[in-house]
DNA sequence: ATTTCACTTGCATATTTATACAGTTTAATG
DNA sequence: CATTAAACTGTATAAATATGCAAGTGAAAT
């Protein structure tokens, strides 16, 4: 369990569902599989740009564009803000504008299970060659994206 | 010296100059003839929608965009044409090149069945968690961009 | 194998932020 | 005027976050 892994993890759980502290954070990695103390989340969050904003609803972790969108542009899981799927594609969101840099390193992959990709602004459609292989495809992604992130 | 011209204030302040505290914001007011407290200034970063972000270069105040996202409520409505939806996923229309505005808008509503959204010039493909809640999205949609138009 | 260096992490604690409570002010009402 | 309620704020402190330091790990160099 390395730390790029987790930081993927931590972003898809605070878009996920509301998380207001960083012993919540610490809670649900936890369940996750990551064992890690406040004081490391407190190092990821930082280095992931991710703000804690003070809604009405109260208070809550986001992804905060204005300080990752200067982080190093190369570096693919940066820009990565979470991948999902559903019984029919695989979802990747990105960053604002980084679909298409993320869309074209899938599509270099050459995978077999990837019929294509569709990039919009932040989001990225792939197409499995079969429905029956989005289980794959997802990991798939998943592993090549962070992968790429040491 | 009320409190809404004290928020202007930290409004103004904020964008000026990094400010990296609330005490450190403190002192500015105070320059700027607003005598008040470190709790009070906690109050009003919350009621502003101000987060407090983790750049590289050491945590700063910012205004949050997403809160700002719930204004723009009212003219999304005009936007939007019609509302659909095949077995797999929802499809938007709209006024032609307004598409990403819309989807940027379904974005921030950060709907749990939601898994992302992909806008053209005046389409939008709104990808469900599941084909299974198809139903729920596309009702929950037309409420939140048509139920506004009053 | 040993050394070195960069990176990561936990612990303990410093720093910062949020809030319960009480006091003050303002405005509305009888 | 007296009374009540709501809004606002400060004090004190609880809660949450950030960080200095030391220890651990792994990779590269000698």
């Amino acid at each position: 369990m390395n730390k790029s892994s987790r930081h993927l993890a931590i972003k898809q759980i605070i878009a996920q569902r509301p998380i207001a502290s960083q012993e919540e954070l610490c809670d649900a990695l936890g369940k996750a599989g990551f064992e890690v103390t406040q004081a490391t989340l407190s190092r990821d969050l930082k280095e992931l740009g991710i703000a804690r904003i003070n809604a009405p609803e109260g208070p809550r972790y986001v992804l905060h564009h204005q300080s990752e969108e200067r982080r190093l542009q190369s570096v693919i899981s940066y820009e990565v803000e979470r991948i999902d799927a559903n019984e029919v594609m695989v979802i990747i969101r990105t960053l604002p504008g980084r679909a298409p840099g993320v869309a074209s390193f899938i599509d270099s992959l050459q995978h077999r299970d990837i019929l294509g990709t569709l990039a919009g602004d932040d989001t990225v459609l792939v197409t499995p060659s079969s429905t029956k292989k989005i289980r794959n495809v997802l990991q798939y992604i998943k592993d090549a994206l962070i992968a790429r992130a040491a």
